[in-house]
Parts: C-alpha cells; sequence; structure tokens
DNA sequence: GAGTGGTGCTGAAAGGTTTCAAGAAGTCTG
DNA sequence: CAGACTTCTTGAAACCTTTCAGCACCACTC
C-alpha cells in the first residue's frame, strides 16, 4: 500500500491504519425486494420510480417508505438496458488542465442541466489514443451523446460513431462535412486579427508559437497569421515558426528559453502563442532572462483566460465565448438526439481581441 | 435553434444548415447477430470477447470478422448487469476550474489506466446540491469507486455510499472516522507555515481570505494561522478574517477590493489566501487599485498552481503533491474494491512554502 | 479397441429493470 | 341496478450479455 511521503521529502504522520469492519456487501435491494416488502406487485414500484402520477398516494408512500428502509438503490445499467436509453452526456476535452475547456465543460453542464441530463467529462490529454480509447467507451455505455474537441478532427471514429447512432457534435473545431453538428470560433480570423494588431504596432519579424501540427486549432491560427502578413504586403516568412509540443505552459517556457536565446538582429519583436497557456509560459521565461515586455517582445495569446489578466505583464489575447460554446454544443446535441427532424449545423462565433499591456505597454 | 453570435455581439457568418441523410439508427447488432452470421453460437462469442484463449483461432478470426462488418458494438449496460462489474472510477471534483483539481485528477487517470480502468470527471462546483445528484447517480451506475473532494464532509451520503457496497475515498480531506480512506494534505500544517513566514517578515496584522466556511479546507487553513500566531505570542485578532462566497478568482478580486478600501491604519499589512485562485484576483485587484505587493501588502496563496509562478508579481504560496495526491488516492480505492483484506487508511503529506516575490521583494 | 484426457463449442439460465395488455375494483349515469 | 367508465394494479415478456455444465470430437495410451 501507498505509504504517506512529503512533498518536500520529509515523511509526515504518516499512514494510520484501522480495522475495516467486514464489509456488509449484501446484495442490494431490488426492485423485487421492494415490491415484496411493501406488498404489492413488482410493476407498481416500477411506475413509483417512473410514472408516479399513476399510483394511489397511499401506494406510493407505502413503497416509498420500503425503498427507503431496504436502502433501494436503482440499478441504471438494467434500467438502461431495458428501457434503450442513457440520462448522459459525455464531453472529451482537449485538454482539462487548460481552463479554456472547463469554461467550454461549465456551458454544457449548464445546459444538460437544464434539460434533465448529467455530464461525464473526459479528458484526451490531447492524445489520440487516449481519445479513441474513451469513445470506444462511451460507445459501448451507449450514452445520450458526446461532446469532443478533438485531437484529430480526421479520424475516422468521428463518423463512425454517428454512422452508428451515437450523436456527435464538434466542440471548438468546424468540419467541413455534413455528418456532424459543429460550434466553433473562426480561428482564421482570430489569427489574423491578432497578427494585424501586431502588425500596425510596427512589427515586422514575428514568432508564431504552436504545436503540435495535427491540432487543427494550430494550424488555422497559423493560416490567418500568413493571411494578416500577405494583406499587409508582408514578405510570408516575416513568420518565424516555433513549434511545440502541446499546448501547456511548460512549452511555453521551452519556446520562450529558445527565443530568447537568439541573437538580438534575428530575434523577432512580437510572438503569436497557439493559445494562453503557451503565452504565459513564454512570457514567464523571457522576463526572467531579462527580457522587457512589451518592449523587447510583445506577445499576443489566445483564448483570453481568466488568468490571461492576472499575468506578470497583463496578456493580450484573443477572446472566445466560452461558455456559449459549450451551452450552444450541448443544445445542438439534444436537438440532434430528440429531434428526428434534426438538421446538422455549423455555427461559428466570432473571436475579439483584448489588448492589454503585453502588447500596447502601459 | 440556437445561432451564431460573436463575443463581440457582432453577427459572424453564423449557422449553415445541412440536409441531414436520414439517420440509419438501424437497431445495433448484437452478439446473436454475430454469432449468426459467423454461423457459430452465441457463447463462442462472448468468448472470443471475454476469453479468446479458449477459442480456436480459425473461428476467432471468422467471428472478429463478422463483429467487425457488422460493426458490432457491445453493449456494455447488459455486460455490467450480467457481470456485476463495472470498469469505470469517478472523481467528484470540488472545482473543475481550479488547476489544483485537475491535476490531481490527472494522478488519478495515470493510476487508472494503469489497472486497465477509465475515469468519469464529474464536477460539483462547489454546490451541494451538484454533489448528491452526482453521488446518486454514480451509486446508481454502479460504477467500481467514488474519488471525491467534497464539498460538505460531514453529509450522510459519505457513509451511505460504502455502507451500500460503492468504495469512496476522500480526497485532499481527511475524516476522523473509520468509514472510509482518506488521502489528505496537513491543511492546518499548512495555514501555520504561511503565517509562520509572514510573522517572521514582521507582519502583525494580517487578513485571512477564504471562505464558504462550510469548506473543510477553509477552516484547516484558518486554524493552522491562529495556531502560528499563539505559537508567536500574537493576540487572535491580528487575523482579520475577510470571508468569499467561493474560491475564485472574481471572489479575490472583490476581496481585493475591500482590503483596498480600509483606512490605511486598519490595513493588514498581509494577506493569506485559502488558495492560489484567491491570491491572484487579490493581487490583480490591490495592484491595480495602487497597491504594492510585497511592500503595501504581502500575499500569501495556496496549493501553488502553475499560475502561480507566472503572475504579476511572483505568489508565495504553500505547495502540495497534486498529482500523488490522485494517484494514491485512486490506489487506495482500487486496492478497497479488489482486495478483501483491505484495511481503510488515512494518508496524510506534508505541505511546502515556496517562498517568491510576493512575500519577499526582489 | 476400450478407456482417458483435452480442446472447442453449445444452449439455456440468469441478471434487474421497464413496458404493456389485461384484470380488478370502484364510481357514475340513466 | 345494469352498463360504461375510471383508476389502480398485476404478471409476464423483453432488453443483451455472461456464465457454466455438458456435449462432441479427436488423439493418445495400454
Amino acid at each position: 500500500m501507498a505509504v504517506g511521503r512529503a512533498a518536500g521529502g520529509a515523511p509526515h504522520d504518516g499512514v494510520r491504519a484501522r480495522p475495516h469492519q467486514g464489509a456488509p456487501n449484501r446484495t442490494a435491494a431490488g426492485v423485487k425486494d421492494v415490491a415484496a416488502a411493501a406488498g404489492v406487485s413488482l410493476g407498481t414500484v416500477s411506475n413509483v420510480l417512473n410514472r408516479p402520477e399513476l399510483v394511489s398516494p397511499a401506494t406510493r408512500a407505502k413503497v416509498e417508505k420500503a425503498m427507503e428502509s431496504l436502502g433501494f438503490v436503482r440499478n441504471e445499467s438494467a434500467r438502461q438496458l431495458r428501457a434503450g436509453s442513457s440520462r448522459i452526456l459525455a464531453y472529451l476535452m482537449l485538454d482539462a488542465g487548460n481552463p479554456f475547456f472547463t469554461d467550454v465543460a461549465r456551458g454544457v453542464e449548464d445546459a444538460a442541466r437544464a434539460a434533465g441530463l448529467s455530464v461525464f467529462l473526459c479528458n484526451s490529454n490531447e492524445d489520440a489514443g487516449r481519445e479513441a480509447d474513451y469513445l470506444d467507451l462511451l460507445e459501448q455505455q451507449r450514452v445520450q451523446g458526446v461532446l469532443i474537441t478533438p485531437v484529430d478532427p480526421d479520424s475516422a471514429r468521428l463518423t463512425t460513431l454517428p454512422a452508428r447512432g451515437t450523436p456527435l457534435v464538434l466542440v471548438d473545431r468546424a468540419v467541413d462535412d455534413s455528418e456532424h453538428c459543429s460550434v466553433a470560433v473562426d480561428d482564421v480570423l482570430g489569427g489574423e486579427v491578432a497578427i494585424s494588431h501586431l502588425i500596425e504596432l510596427g512589427h515586422t519579424r514575428i514568432a508564431y508559437v504552436g504545436g503540435p501540427n495535427n491540432i487543427g486549432q494550430v494550424v488555422d491560427r497559423r493560416s490567418g497569421a500568413m493571411r494578416a502578413l500577405e494583406r499587409a504586403g508582408l514578405p510570408p516568412d516575416s513568420l518565424v515558426n516555433l513549434v511545440t509540443g502541446a499546448l501547456t505552459v511548460a512549452e511555453g517556457r521551452g519556446a520562450g528559453q529558445r527565443l530568447a536565446g537568439l541573437p538580438q538582429d534575428r530575434r523577432p519583436t512580437a510572438a503569436f502563442c497557439a493559445n494562453d497557456l503557451l503565452a504565459l509560459g513564454l512570457l514567464q521565461q523571457c522576463v526572467s532572462l531579462g527580457l522587457r515586455v512589451p518592449e523587447d517582445l510583445a506577445i499576443v495569446g489566445y483564448d483570453d483566460i481568466e488568468f490571461a489578466a492576472a499575468a506578470a505583464v497583463p496578456l493580450t489575447s484573443v477572446r472566445q465565448p466560452r461558455q456559449l460554446l459549450g451551452r450552444t454544443a450541448a443544445e445542438l446535441l439534444l436537438d440532434e438526439s430528440s429531434n428526428p427532424d434534426h438538421e446538422h449545423q455549423r455555427v461559428t462565433f466570432t473571436p475579439e481581441l483584448v489588448v492589454r499591456t503585453s502588447t500596447r505597454g502601459t
């Protein structure tokens, strides 16, 4: 058994074991037992559970008392097997550690709750294998529907699921097919807005920090950046690619290290990061290596997470309507799973640049 | 149907509807269909699924081909109903938006994955009602076990679940009973360490920012703070309580507003926050209202989340072994659910003070 | 060639719930 | 008071899988 270990290495008061009073674990009471205890039939118990209005108040009370005293807990597997429907939605997130996605999740939860459903969160952690495992699991569970911000938007699984009857809505990712609903923010536009802002401020050598390149958001935001350059008549190599292994603070620090290490005449004067986690890491590392932000390096992030405004230098960022994204996606999913005339839709929101000190200075 | 709305209010390209090719939705193929297609019996298909080594390679291949071509997806409800066991753990988090808990969740996931199980994340969002709903749901789902950071550690549900056969491990909360395993960090000690640090720096009027008071962590960290005062021979009213409604950045800002509004001779010279989210909000607000940190106000946070180091003024904080916490909890849960000789344990880790600019200055 | 052992497959039962057609008891209506 | 409704309750079937005792077959062994 694991033993208490201190954060700092020194052992603390550690483990205290106690006798385990032999698990009662008697097989749980079922509807049958409740029926017997209440002196009614099995069907009546089920009615109390599912259509209480059909049961006379007296009988209902009897049954409910029996349930209470037996500690009856309905077996959801059996219910779902027979009834054929689940009361659960799942949101398969790209990175649960990124506040952007937890904000989206909050929107999902609100919408689901309003419809009387519960939400299970799953975290693929930017790993295609985990994503695939979770999709298999969710399909086997026969959940009502799946919301997903995919690692790989071209995965075959994304089409087989809905083809076999599990509705699936793409979140923060638009796909140009007619297989799914999707809810997204225009990432190309977001990239364009960010870079245009930097160009207006006079920057002509700009780093794009993001990766890996199989993540759609990374690619789209870069193409928006390229579009902005083109529009401004700047050559494509004005954008210096700094490819990261993930969209995390740690990777941002790594990028900062690389950037600060460049000779000053080749170093970009501004950086646009594919998300705020990268931007915060980059910012922190650059500042600690002695670069001034924004004088030596202007930084633009993406997502405008709550921490962006509280950073060492408040971060200019591209804001997305996070909760609305989640709410809308959940609503589309609910429509798809319950409305026979459902039409797939692609909803696109517009991002908005929030300018702060990291580009504009004080 | 929801319509695309721009983050900034201006409509964008909005919705694009496409015809929905009449859902095939043919009732999914079951083992029976697979058996028929492969020309074997039902039991054999089940064996291929669960004990492939009992089936001859030739037959197995036939069956697998049939599964493939029929798009067979095992019905997990039926499996679980018959087999009686789930392959899922759940972690019911206090606040999915707090990076501390997502780090814990990562540790849980790693341990579960190593044991071949999957994890569903649920978010109570500091709401006792939601927490209760989720516990009901999870019990009905008959998950293998539940990890929980409870809103209310004294809730009756926390004892009925294990009494009825669903193992439950408390995370980040030690309870002094013999009903559960628990994994926690010594919050009293953490509070004491934080305040001792401030006292050493000469502070004698210190604010404690945290709430609501039904959250165990808030209470424990405060009693640690009181203990430190006592030890130093300072009167109890050296600690000024600033009660918040939740442990969030927004509430931290609110507290900052209140704090900065105090006349200078009554304003505390230091603040200890019940977590880093509060501390970051407090820091941001105070700085923007013109207070210098740490000169006018020293700040200590709690959790040492990744963003603490990247804050406007890098934050002194009390670090906890987050992933280890999750991993250990999951291991205890697995032991409880599979080892008949399981003994409940209470594992306690030691927190560690990480000193940064927000107290010590540059 | 009768017995022995092993391998691979079968078929029916079981698991806990919901559903539904039908029965029972009670209430009106004329 | 008969008939027509209502209102409740019942019991069996169905959902899809896993499990397990047992059967068929084959290859050996003495």
